[in-house]
DNA sequence: ACCTGAACACCGTTCAAGT
DNA sequence: ACCTGAACACCGTTCAAGT
């Protein structure tokens, strides 16, 4: 019933609209400098002590993973009515979602390599993210593998790791350069004679 | 005449034998611990104060640029010599270029980063490099699509990014996901129909 | 001409002391 | 229960003093 968010047990109202004003200055900061920006500014910014972000996320990956889960939620979203869309058009829904992604793992420099790396980090809150992205990607992927649109090893490993490349490229070249990449191993993953 | 490099006009001795050890202690550093491995750690490891690693070496660039000179020419011999070949078999000549390339840009933990930057930035002595793999791209595209083995409007950039960012996955994630990614991203540029 | 290493700047992270 | 900010560690870079 509540409108503001609990985490744990009625946190204490200073706490969460610090908690809240760390998301806002984070999302801010690396979206400008990148996800490596300088946590004390980010403090700075939100207007608290560097001990108080610290006390809220034990790491800049906390930090991060956080800030991600509402845009996450949207992303997932979008998998899934793709996902229902799927039936009509597989090849279109996969590529939909890549293009997706590739756009949501390029709004932070860094944050592309960010994703790769959390797949193998158990712990941290970005895992079971990727995890989820993986899962969509495999059901796509494997809705147009049935529907004979895309070649039969495709699998969702292959499309997160294409969204992540792609990304990266985007945030360390040109965004063409990466649409291009993309549009080539979109190419490859249709034509049937390897 | 001289079996020793020269650099500008008879260096000392001392200067040349820091010289030389530095890049043998980088080597080792970066690629073990990535290009952004602590110089001052390259510094203690070759015998010297750090101030003597920054006489030699601007920046950390300037270092990588020193230690990929010898690394770059047998990687342009390679080149040159697919270019020959080209004409037997373009598609092919391509495809092995692209690989070796890839190899390349993965000796290091953020070298990809590193080549894809490097572009833009004129002063550096990767700057050089960069556009030399790019030469050797277009040189072996263009004779691909002359023989009608690729699509027409693959360029030597599209070839440059591709290989950049395989090496980048091969870093951050695995290198089987890295050529399942150029695997895929090959078929496309071969792919006729669009 | 080149080397040394102390010095400064900057940032991540911790923690004792406050409220 | 949470916040503060000084303190420590670490690394990049500079530069006055040496040889």
């Amino acid at each position: 019933m509540t409108t503001t968010p609990e985490r744990k047990r009625r946190p204490r109202a200073d706490a969460l609209r610090n908690y809240e004003r760390l998301l806002a200055a984070a999302e801010t900061a690396f979206r400008v400098r990148g996800v490596h920006a300088p946590l004390e500014g980010v403090a700075r910014d939100a207007g608290v002590a560097i001990g108080t972000l610290y006390g809220h996320f034990p790491n800049r990956r906390a930090l991060l993973g956080a800030l991600l889960r509402e845009r996450n939620e949207a992303l997932f979203a979008l998998g899934d009515k793709l996902i229902a869309q799927s039936a009509r058009d597989a090849e279109r829904a996969l590529e939909r979602w890549i293009r997706a992604v590739v756009e949501h793992a390029a709004a932070y420099q860094g944050l592309a390599a960010e994703l790769v790396g959390g797949t193998d980090d158990e712990a941290s809150e970005l895992h079971a993210s990727c995890v989820r992205m993986v899962e969509i990607g495999e059901r796509l992927a494997g809705q147009a593998r049935a529907a004979g649109a895309i070649r039969p090893e495709v699998r969702g490993q292959d499309v997160f790791a294409l969204m992540n490349a792609a990304a990266w490229l985007r945030e360390n070249g040109s965004a063409q350069q990466a649409d291009r990449l993309v549009d080539f191993t979109i190419a490859g993953m249709r034509e049937r004679t390897l």
